[in-house]
DNA sequence: GTCTCTGCAAAGGGTTTGCAACGCA
DNA sequence: TGCGTTGCAAACCCTTTGCAGAGAC
């Protein structure tokens, strides 16, 4: 995704709420989309704070949980109890983790109906959500 | 499992490695054990707290970790950076968690040869290790 | 003009660490 | 007896919050 596509999908989604787009919301956005992986708010920090977009740090806590809520990105914990976050469609998707470069490719959920009907008959559990996580190497890793 | 059981196990993998079965480790594995769901360092602190067994909170982070590291313990995060963990098997596996109670059961990782396959062809993505959750309603809450 | 957002610094809270005493093996 | 473990409290560090000024609409 291009930086200009995800400007303009964050605008949509934030003008979806009552939300405002400020140029530190755009820069967050831009900077996160660009990384392609889990980033973060200490780094995108750092990142953000050797351009010329000083965004302060608590401002970047906040517009990534602005993000999260409007489904604009996921957050993973990831050692030492520091969150990081991922830039990513609203749609119901997974994702396929680079263990080598970090880089997180999006999975369309298709053909889950097997797993579920064994779910449903060897334990009686009555799934309504799932998610899957995928870790390997990526194409130029691999 | 039982308490018996959980106890037999961890004795086993801990005796792996140049770890010592002490009184406070059985009991947090029993408790672990015993709320079958994820179950944070605090909450099991107060629970030991409740019976005869006053064991550190310190002690607790100590050997969730080691459990951890020997497979005995699955680590989730919730809300405000808190990390939760859960007694389970080391061989591999998912889990099936009732949204209603809490509960988690095993499920056994079986046929996912389609959706790996799709990976490899549309992404060019080779994976290596994955991680499926389910969430739905159990026997008892549906 | 109004109402949200930002920046700073301080507070908050879960987790880790240092060290002396303890207790498995 | 030796060395891993425990408990306590302090230290850590990521994250959140309060508030006054700035800025989007």
């Amino acid at each position: 995704m291009t930086k200009e596509q995800a400007r303009r999908e964050v605008r949509a989604a934030l003008s979806v709420g009552s939300f405002r787009v400020t140029k530190q919301r755009l820069a967050i956005v831009e900077e996160l989309a660009a990384v392609e992986r889990y980033a973060t708010a200490k780094e995108l920090h750092q990142r953000l704070s050797q351009k010329r977009s000083g965004v302060g740090l608590a401002t970047i806590y906040r517009t990534l949980e602005t993000l999260e809520a409007i489904g604009a990105a996921s957050v993973r914990t990831q050692g030492r109890g520091e969150s990081a976050y991922l830039f990513c469609s609203p749609e119901h998707h997974h994702h396929a983790v680079c263990t080598k470069c970090g880089k997180v490719e999006d999975v369309p959920c298709r053909s889950i109906g097997r797993i579920e009907r064994d779910l449903t008959q060897a334990l009686r559990f009555k799934t309504t959500q799932h998610r899957f996580e995928f870790f390997g190497l990526c194409d130029r890793c691999s």
